[in-house]
DNA sequence: ACCAGGATAATTGTATCCAATTCAAGCGCT
DNA sequence: AGCGCTTGAATTGGATACAATTATCCTGGT
């Protein structure tokens, strides 16, 4: 089977399993994976070009990650998110993500507040093309996140924010109300951390997450 | 190697993977394998009469789970929390339980308030031990976990528990302070949900993880 | 004695092989 | 024709085999 010595994968010089799991990671974040989806190592593995091991450990990591839901000696399917379910993460990332602002407060300095005065223009001007809205998006996110010095809250927060992207593009695809607030409510944010209060930002914080997540998906509120 | 067909492990029907990973996540919750011990997939494999492979899977979801490290070609060893991230993950606890509490408040019945009560009077029979103390505690926390409809919530708040309980025990066995003032601590919680707002009792578990935990590791405050 | 370098051992990463389980037809039976 | 059983293919779980990398130790030179 394994005909060209000199394989693809090797140019990148990443290991078997990592490529697998970007792999697998960017079919998913993508939509290109949806949701429910069988997921058989043994196709993916050939596609890559390496061997079932590696898929096999990718695709365990994806599951313990809340990527992929493992079923005993029945396979990996993509995780299916219901609208309980992103509810229940996006309230997770709220009060997260609250922490991780209220950190960042006292800790921001003045080039921080310009980043993210440059990011959310950015954002207002990305506006128009949904992945690089979601791009934009993050990166305003991100200047805050680069000031708590939490790396594991941090991560958490990536991650969530990960596994709610394929339903984020699909709602955005389908009704683009979401994103005419967006520059006002992102200003609300950084107007909360230049205030300097750790208790208004942490506030702020959760409060946007929620109001412009949740409130999509549970109109009446929860 | 394998000169009996029938193995122990096999008695219980589980899978390998799951019997490693259930054998490594106990030995370090225990503080049996203690932080920086290098796990040696091989001599793992070994004990339990198990191949390597559902090893280095166990022990890759492990990581992922942050109770173990990955380093590329070098193995496998016990993440070694500093007080800094101890301080971190109860941080992250504090507001996530403290979510699962808001969301438990309005659901809570007769019936789960009184298993509170008797979670808590065994609670404070089992100061004197440190093991049945900790299992105590942490049933008293579950009452509440239960009327908080949010599963991936209660096991993440679950998984920073048994992250954080092999130094919780360190401390418990040098200096039992912390186990004096436990009945009053969990009794302010109980009298917060049954007042019956949200507010109050998400206000008050988060103060209460962050002063039964971190305060200790870092007497200044944060 | 100490360091450099290389041989050797230990360990990890990957591939292939075998067994056990699940799923899908096809078959016969009533 | 409908139903259960059996057989076979597909797939997963696990073990072994091999390659690649890292760690250890030994030796020789300074």
């Amino acid at each position: 089977m394994d005909l060209s010595p000199d394989r693809a994968q090797q140019e990148q010089g990443q290991s078997a399993q990592s490529q697998a799991y970007s792999y697998l990671l960017a079919q998913i974040r993508l939509g290109q994976l949806e949701g429910g989806t069988h997921v058989v190592a043994d196709r993916v593995a050939s596609t890559l070009g390496i061997s079932r091991m590696p898929v096999r450990e990718a695709i365990r990591q994806l599951a313990s990650e809340g990527f992929m839901t493992l079923r005993s000696n029945r396979g990996a399917v993509v995780t299916a998110l219901g609208a309980n379910e992103i509810v229940e993460l996006y309230e997770m990332r709220a009060v997260l993500e609250g922490l991780a602002m209220r950190l960042a407060t006292t800790r921001i300095d003045r080039q921080g507040l310009d980043e993210a005065d440059i990011a959310l223009s950015r954002l207002d001007r990305a506006r128009v093309n949904v992945d690089r809205f979601i791009t934009a998006h993050d990166q305003f996110h991100d200047v805050f996140l680069e000031y708590c010095p939490r790396p594991r809250l941090v991560g958490e927060i990536r991650r969530i924010r990960r596994a709610t992207e394929p339903y984020l593009r699909m709602t955005l695809k389908v009704s683009s109300t979401a994103v005419q607030n967006t520059t006002a409510e992102h200003l609300e944010l950084l107007s909360a951390i230049r205030s300097g209060d750790p208790e208004t930002a942490e506030r702020a914080m959760r409060e946007h997450v929620l109001r412009t997540n949740v409130e999509e998906l549970v109109p009446g509120g929860v």
